[in-house]
DNA sequence: CGGGCGTATGTTAGCGCTAACATGCGCCGC
DNA sequence: GCGGCGCATGTTAGCGCTAACATACGCCCG
C-alpha cells in the first residue's frame, strides 16, 4: 500500500505507481485534496466545499475558477471524509437470498436504478442460508459498513422475525416479505394473484384446481397457497395440493411425474413459472396434453414464459416496480417521514396464454 | 415506529430517536465511539483500537475487558473514520449491464460471495446503456464512493475501450469481456465452447450448422460466432448464419419463424439458451420436429434448459466460478501482485440432451 | 456620513479513527 | 545494582472534509 518513495520500487510500489503516478519532476503525485483545489483557484478550501455542495453566496466568477481548478486536477471529493463529518454515507444496503433467481435479481435491479436516481449507492449482501441468524449477520455487515438503510429481499418467514429485531438499529424495509410483518414492507399481493389464477381455472370448468406449492417457510409460497385455497373454497371446490417444490424446474418436474397419471388432476396452479416448466415437461413425457387434458398456470411471468411449450398462462409481477417502491419506502424511512404504515401492496395481473383451456367434459 | 422522547418532537427527531435511543436519565445516547469503550474498559482508545485490529502486545486481561466493554455498549467501529485514515474502504465495485439476466446475476452472486469471504463489501452500479460513456460513468460513480477496485461485467465490445482508459485510476478487471482486451480479464472460452458444440452437430451428420448469433457488439456473441465458423471451416462445411438476436427468447422466436420452413436448415447453434427456447417454440409452431428434422443447441446451460421441450443440448458455463476467479484477479490487482497477465479462461463443458440428433438421410 | 445589514469569503474546530512516537515498568545480564 | 531492552500502554497528530463562527467589504438608509 505504500505510496512510492524514491528508492527502488518493489512490485507493490509499482502497482501503486500505476495508479497514483509520479510527476516528471520527481515529486510524488498524491490524489488531490480540497486544499489543492483551493490553492490553485486562489480561494480557501471552504469555498471549494461551498461550490461542491451548491451553497449560496459564492460569486459566479469564484465558482467558475473553482470548477476550473477541479477539472484541471481531476479532483474528486473523498467520500470517507465527507461521510465522517456529515454522518451520511449515501449508501443503502440490500440483502438478498438468492440473487440468481429472476425475481430477486430483478428486484435488486429495480432498487439499484431507483437508488442511483436518488443519489445513493447500493451495497449488496447475500445470505448464506435462510435462518434468521444469517439475516442478522447480513444486516450487521451492511450496518458496519455504514449504510443508511437496508432493504431485505428475503421472502422467508423465518427472516421476518429476524427483521423485527433489527429495525431499531437502522431503517429496514422488507421486500416481498409476506403479510405478517410489522415492518415497513412492500410486496405483491400474492394472495390476490393466486385467487385470480385459480378462479380462472375454475371458470374454465375444472372441478378443482391442484396446487404445486412453493417451499415451506416462504411467505410468498404461503400467500399464494392461501389465495388458491380461498378461491377454491369460495367456488365450493375440493382443496387438494399436489405437494410442494423448491421453486426449481426440477422440483416441478418431479411433482409432475407424481401426478401425471392421476385422472383427478385436470388443472394445476403452480407457485412459480419455473416449477410450471418442469411440470409441463413431465406431463409431456407422460403423454398428457396441455391444455387438452391438463391446464397449467404459473406465477411470475418470467420473460421466457411466453415461449414455453405451450406458452404459459401466468400471473405477472413487475419486479422493477417492486424494487422502486421499496426504495421509495426506505427513503421515507430514512428521512423520518412519519406516515400511516400500511404495507405497500402491488397487484399482480394475470396473463392468459395457451397452457390453460376448458375442462374436458367427461 | 419511533419511541418519542419526552418533549414534543417533530417527525425528524422521532425518527432519529428510534435509532439513536434516549437514556432513562434524559441524556441522549449517541452511537458509542471508541472513546466510550475505552472509558468503560479503563484503557486508552488506542488500546481499544489495538484489540479491534488484533495488534500484538495487549495483555489478555486487558483484551478481555475491552471486548466486554465493546459488547456491553454494542460498539461498532465507524467505517468512514477508519477508511479516512487507512485509505482503504474495504469495498469493491461491480458494474453490470443487465443483472436481470441469468449470466450476469450469477456472476455477481459469485463475486459477492468471494468478496465477503475476503472481507470486502461490494457495491453495485448498473449500466444505463451499452455505450462506453455509460461504463465510464458507472466506474466513476464507484470510484467516487472510494471502492478499491472494480469488476466490470460488461461483455460489450464498446465497453472494452472504455475500460482501457479507466485502468489508471483504480484497479479494474473485465469479466467475460472477450479476448481483445489488454486489461486483466477473466472469461469463458466462448470460442472453444462454440467449436465443440458445432462439431457435435457436424459429427451427427449435419451437412452444415446454422448460427443464431448474439447481438452485434457483444464480445461473447462474437467469440461464439468465431468458434462456430472455425468448426465449420475445419469440417469443410458451408458457413451460414441465420441472423442475430438480442439474447431474448423473443428474438429467438422471430429468427425461428424466418427459418422454420427452410429445408436447408437441419441444425442450429444458438448463441444462448433463451434464444434457443424461442427458436424451439417457433419450430414447434411450424410443425418442425426437434431433433427429428432440426437439431438445436444452446449456450449457457441455464437451470431451466433441461426442462425445455425437448431438453436442450447446450454448453455449460459456471458463472459462480467466473465470479470467483474475477474477484481473485481483482484482489491480486489491488494488492499489486505482479504476475504474467494472460487472461484467465474458463473452459465450458457441453451438456448433451435431447434437442440434438442425427441428420436425416435424404 | 456612520451604523447596520447582507453578501462573500476565510478561519477554526472537530467527525472517529489509526500511525507514530512517547512513556513506564519489569526483568535480564553483567 | 543498574543500563538496557522488550512489552504494555498512553499521547499526539493528523486523514479530508463540513459546520459554525469570524471577518471584510460594500451599500442602503436615516
Amino acid at each position: 500500500m505504500a505510496p512510492p518513495h524514491d528508492e527502488v520500487a518493489d512490485s507493490r510500489d509499482r502497482a501503486w505507481g500505476l495508479r497514483v503516478g509520479t510527476e516528471a519532476d520527481g515529486t510524488e503525485a498524491r490524489q488531490p485534496v480540497m486544499a489543492d483545489v483551493a490553492r490553485l483557484a486562489g480561494v480557501s478550501h471552504q469555498t471549494v466545499s461551498r461550490v461542491l455542495n451548491g451553497a449560496p453566496h459564492v460569486r459566479p466568477g469564484t465558482r467558475a475558477r473553482v470548477l476550473a481548478a477541479i477539472r484541471e486536477l481531476d479532483y474528486r471529493p473523498n467520500s470517507a471524509a465527507r461521510a465522517l463529518v456529515t454522518r451520511r454515507s449515501q449508501t443503502l444496503g440490500v440483502v438478498s437470498f438468492d440473487s440468481t433467481l429472476y425475481g430477486p435479481a430483478s428486484t435488486l435491479d429495480g432498487i439499484e436504478r431507483a437508488a442511483r436516481t436518488a443519489g445513493y449507492f447500493v451495497s449488496v449482501a447475500g445470505l448464506r442460508s435462510l435462518d434468521s441468524r444469517s439475516v442478522q449477520e447480513a444486516v450487521d455487515r451492511l450496518r458496519d459498513q455504514g449504510v443508511e438503510g437496508v432493504a431485505v429481499i428475503a421472502p422467508q418467514i423465518s427472516a421476518v422475525g429476524a427483521l423485527a429485531k433489527l429495525s431499531s438499529a437502522v431503517p429496514v424495509v422488507a421486500v416481498g416479505a409476506g403479510s405478517r410483518s410489522r415492518l415497513p414492507m412492500v410486496s405483491f399481493d400474492n394472495r390476490a394473484g393466486a385467487e385470480v389464477a385459480t378462479r380462472h381455472l375454475l371458470d374454465l370448468g375444472h372441478r378443482t384446481v391442484h396446487h404445486l406449492a412453493g417451499p415451506v417457510g416462504w411467505t410468498e409460497g404461503r400467500d399464494r397457497q392461501d389465495g388458491w385455497r380461498q378461491a377454491l373454497e369460495a367456488g365450493g371446490a375440493r382443496v387438494s395440493r399436489i405437494g410442494g417444490g423448491d421453486w426449481s424446474a426440477r422440483s416441478g418436474y418431479e411433482a409432475g411425474r407424481r401426478i401425471a397419471h392421476d385422472p383427478e388432476v385436470t388443472a394445476v396452479f403452480c407457485a412459480n413459472d419455473h416449477m410450471a416448466l418442469g411440470l409441463l415437461r413431465a406431463l409431456r413425457e407422460a403423454g398428457r396434453a396441455v391444455p387438452g387434458e391438463i391446464s397449467v398456470v404459473g406465477f411470475d411471468d418470467i420473460p421466457e414464459a411466453a415461449y414455453f411449450t405451450p406458452p404459459l398462462t401466468t400471473v405477472r409481477q413487475d419486479f422493477g416496480e417492486l424494487g422502486r417502491r421499496a426504495l421509495e419506502l426506505l427513503l421515507e424511512e430514512i428521512e423520518g417521514v412519519d406516515r400511516p404504515r400500511h404495507p405497500v401492496r402491488i397487484s399482480p395481473e394475470t396473463v392468459l396464454r395457451r397452457s390453460t383451456g376448458p375442462a374436458r367434459r367427461t
